[in-house]
DNA sequence: ATGGCGGGAGAATCCCGA
């Protein structure tokens, strides 16, 4: 089984490299971030056509997350149970056996900002949901754009900013990975510098200044089914790319 | 020191992302 976590910064715009993307790979799921289109506007015939079956979570302008399969999408779920929230960030559903949370992490724009409050309160509420439904689902991947380097390695040596690498996020990546979700990305050999994202500017992509901040967790049941986790660079140097590249996961399920 | 790119909404000297 494989499984694909990309923000593709609007998908009305990144429509046909998802669908190159698609027919290239083949996951048996795709988590998508940053749909930045409503509901009405989702492409459910556009993947129809491919193949693909969606559950998918939007709203007006940012945010919105989805879950792409060729198999039927179970038992899903909107949003964090219980945690109020206007902003469409979360999307879970169950694909042969395996629950795929997918989700958009917040930002934070700034340490001690009011957004950096709410991605400190909106990743509690996600890791207490998720410690309930990992006792449900123990076969999980949790799979988005975390907007989190866990690590100084996950991060080019010259990134200035304190966001997503501040010791409250690490600590925060920490209590999710205290539930039993391992990184899959390091469970293998890995290149240095490897990024998941690049900037838009500064030729921040031939620079190979990024940061790693799109993951997918596995769950203690499902961590001996693990074969192979792998940034893909191919779909950012492509015209007019996200500035996230797609993460993928080998599963032997 | 600043902004540098890109998407979206809608007409901004705009907002937001990471």
């Amino acid at each position: 089984m494989k499984i694909a976590t990309w923000n593709v910064n609007s998908l009305k715009v990144r429509l046909p490299h998802v669908l190159d993307w698609l027919a290239a790979n083949q996951p048996d799921a795709l988590c998508l971030q940053e749909l930045k289109l409503e509901d009405k506007g989702f492409p459910v015939a556009e993947l129809q056509a491919a193949g693909y079956n969606a559950v998918f979570n939007g709203q007006k302008t940012y945010n919105g997350v989805a879950i792409l399969s060729p198999h039927p999408l179970e038992d899903v779920v909107r949003d964090i149970p219980g945690f109020s929230d206007e902003q469409k960030r979360i999307i879970a559903a169950t694909v042969n056996g395996v629950r795929i949370v997918c989700g958009y992490f917040p930002n934070g724009q700034a340490v001690g900002s009011d957004k950096f409050e709410y991605k400190l309160r909106w990743l509690g509420a996600l890791t207490e949901w998720l410690r309930a439904e990992l006792t449900a689902h123990p076969r999980l991947v949790l799979g988005g754009d975390f907007n989190i380097a866990p690590e100084d390695r996950d991060a080019h040596p010259d990134w200035k900013d304190e966001i997503h690498v501040s010791a409250p996020e690490r600590a925060a990546f920490t209590a999710l990975t205290a539930l039993g979700l391992v990184d899959a990305f390091r469970l293998y050999d890995q290149p240095e510098r490897a990024f998941s994202w690049w900037d838009y500017r500064m030729g921040a992509f031939r620079r190979n200044f990024g940061l790693r901040i799109d993951h997918l967790l596995v769950s203690p049941a499902l961590q001996p089914a693990c074969r192979a986790c792998t940034v893909d660079k191919a779909p950012r140097k492509l015209e007019r790319p996200s500035d996230h590249a797609p993460v993928v996961l080998d599963l032997e399920v």
